[in-house]
RNA sequence: CGGAGGGUGGCUCAGCCUGGUAGAGCACUACGUUCGGGACGUAGGGGUCGUGGGUUCAAAUCCCAUCCCUCCGACCA
């Protein structure tokens, strides 16, 4: 390609909009322009590198025995009626009428469509166990759009559904998927992407995974164990609290005025918010209120608790707290006439102060298996920085990433409630059981910037650069330097490399600078003083490694180059 | 959906408080000088000041409404 008539302008400036880095130099190198808030089109550049990340996907999908195919973007909403999702899916499932008034919709995700394209098809025992994919563009209509590429309301996704005739074949699959998307990872470039723990969400199911590129400037927090590798997405994390012993003191009502915040009762009575226990009260959206103890320090995580409760929730109101025979700042878990539900942050806590359900008074030496012996232990708070790993004791900690891919064990909701079957060997009609596996192309795009950038620009790893090398010539009016570029760029592309001429006459700055923003991980350069001695230049980018090839060499040098830095991404 | 900040040539922004003929830099066009890390000169082209209404002799500027954008939070396979 030669640069004088790539469309792809590059800025200077850094936009306004953006705060990642990402963001930043897709819209400064001209990779991608925006349409509409969390819509982008992309540029010649931006579009050959999400061919390039496709194609990996694509591979490593029939390498796990996926079957490619297409699905549709509008689909009606009966299909949706089938699964229950056109009522119990939010606003991001965005609806729309025909010219003819029926109800419409964008698919966000496709397991409707993949489990009616699949009953028809797969009606034997036979035909199992398979994989369908599809890689296409996607529609959310996102509360909150942000981050550029990181998340957008229309999106290119990879989405894989596969059908199993048992619980054993689909984990034997699950992790075979699994493997694979670590593959991909790596020759994305992104070899940083960790599998987490995860909720399944919306998406039903029992067990999930997300892949996530840790960095600060992710918007999910993750709980991570650098001792024994482990990572939990916080909504599903959990810790090991243990307490030493001691012995049970009777209980013993305190004078504490003015005292409603855990904070006020930490400083009145000196006594730190680990050795409390503070019950919050939540109203389900089913009208009834709820209570929970938890330890002064720490947070109830309304995701977990929602697993508990099994319903959308809100914090109670004072009256309500009151109907139920609590005193507003002052609440017990004893003597409520409504549910208890005990974190195990405090289940086996020693004497902690606590409400004593009456105005300006807490108990001291409350112990949860003699007070309230018949409240349910649940887990429901948050993991905070410096909590014990239950899996190697290690300490806790937090950090931040950008969900890239996920991988599901969604079971039979899909299958069960569509109606989808298959004729066992026995004859009998059985529900196949299901597993999905999605990666989110632009998301994917955008988080390899993340992980791998300078100052100047994107350092694209060779596997998914728009082109591999890049030609600077310094001095295009000079016959010489023009000729040899010219045949430089000529005898590459024969050779079957992809490389980007810039045949512009423009200064050494210019060039340099927009080059570092298209960030090709080879650059030649073609100068008047290498070329007195018969020689060219080359600099990589990732490393910044500088050297000189002869000439007449530089083609294969080129090549040798390539092959070498290619092996990292087999 | 809550909080904050914005919308002025393609991009980054000034002008608004205190109303009086729309500005700068970048980018673009032409010519010339430059040419190893975003050069310079000269001459150009390009803007319904988000939109609608109001106040006024006069509105980018003041008032009302509305749309859009960004950041933080809520929400979210």
């Amino acid at each position: 390609m030669r640069q004088s008539k790539l469309i792809s302008k590059k800025h200077k400036e850094k936009p306004a909009e953006a705060t990642l880095a990402s963001h930043i130099f897709l819209l400064r190198g001209g990779y991608m322009r925006p349409i509409a808030n969390g819509i982008y089109s992309l540029l010649p550049p931006g579009k050959r590198i999400q061919q390039k990340i496709e194609a990996i996907i694509r591979e490593e999908m029939n390498k796990v025995d996926g079957q490619e195919v297409m699905m549709p973007v509008v689909m009606p909403r009966e299909l949706w009626d089938e699964s229950g999702r056109w009522d119990s899916v939010g606003s991001e499932l965005l609806r729309f009428k025909d010219r003819t008034g029926h109800d419409m919709l964008l698919g966000m995700t496709h397991e409707e469509a993949c489990t009616a394209l699949a009953r028809t098809e797969a009606t034997s025992y036979r035909d199992y166990p398979f994989m369908l994919y599809q890689i296409q563009t996607k529609y959310r209509d996102e509360a909150r759009s942000r981050g550029g590429l990181i998340r957008v309301r229309e999106f290119t996704m990879k989405d894989a559904y596969s059908f199993h005739t048992s619980e054993a074949d689909l984990d034997a699959y699950y992790d075979r998927v699994a493997q694979a998307y670590h593959t991909i990872y790596r020759r994305i470039g992104i070899p940083e992407v960790v599998a987490i723990q995860s909720d399944t969400g919306m998406m039903g199911g029992k067990i999930a995974h997300e892949y996530q590129l840790v960095t600060d400037s992710g918007e999910d927090k993750i709980v991570m164990c650098d001792k024994c590798k482990s990572y939990w997405n916080s909504e599903v994390a959990n810790t090991t609290y243990s307490y030493e012993k001691e012995e049970l003191l009777p209980l013993e009502e305190v004078a504490t005025p003015n005292t409603k915040t855990i904070e006020d009762l930490t400083k009145f009575l000196n006594i730190p918010a680990t050795k409390m226990a503070k019950i919050v009260f939540y109203t389900t959206e089913k009208g009834q209120t709820v209570a929970v103890m938890i330890r002064g320090d720490l947070e109830v995580n309304e995701i977990k608790f929602a697993k508990v409760v099994k319903c959308l929730f809100n914090f109670a109101t004072d009256a309500e707290i009151v109907k139920i025979g609590g005193v507003p700042g002052f609440a017990t878990g004893m003597n409520l006439t409504c549910p208890v539900y005990v974190d195990k942050s405090v289940a086996n806590a020693y004497n902690l102060v606590c409400g004593a359900n009456k105005e300006g008074t807490h108990y001291k030496n409350f112990n949860v298996l003699r007070d309230l012996p018949k409240a349910e232990i649940v887990d429901i708070a948050t993991v905070v920085e410096g909590d014990i790993c239950p899996k190697c004791g290690a300490k806790l900690h937090l950090t931040r990433g950008i969900e890239v891919g996920n991988i599901f064990k969604l079971g039979t909701k899909y299958t069960e409630s569509m109606h989808m079957t298959y004729t066992a060997e026995d004859g009998t009609e059985k529900t196949p059981i299901m597993g999905c596996y999605g990666i989110g192309v632009g998301r994917s795009l955008a988080s390899v910037i993340e992980a791998h950038h300078d100052e100047y620009g994107p350092i694209w790893p060779l596997s998914i650069a728009p082109w591999q090398v890049q030609i600077n010539a310094m001095g295009l009016d000079k016959d010489d330097i023009k000729k040899t570029a010219e045949k430089l760029y000529d005898e590459l592309q024969k050779a079957g490399v992809e490389v980007l001429y810039d045949d512009r006459n423009l200064s050494a700055g210019v060039q340099f600078a927009e080059a570092d923003l298209t960030g090709l991980p080879l650059r030649l350069i073609v100068a008047p003083k290498a070329l007195a001695q018969g020689m060219i230049e080359y600099k990589v980018r990732a490393t910044g490694e500088r050297g000189m090839s002869p000439v007449d060499e530089a083609v294969q040098f080129t090549q040798k180059w390539i092959k070498k830095e290619m092996k990292k991404y087999l």
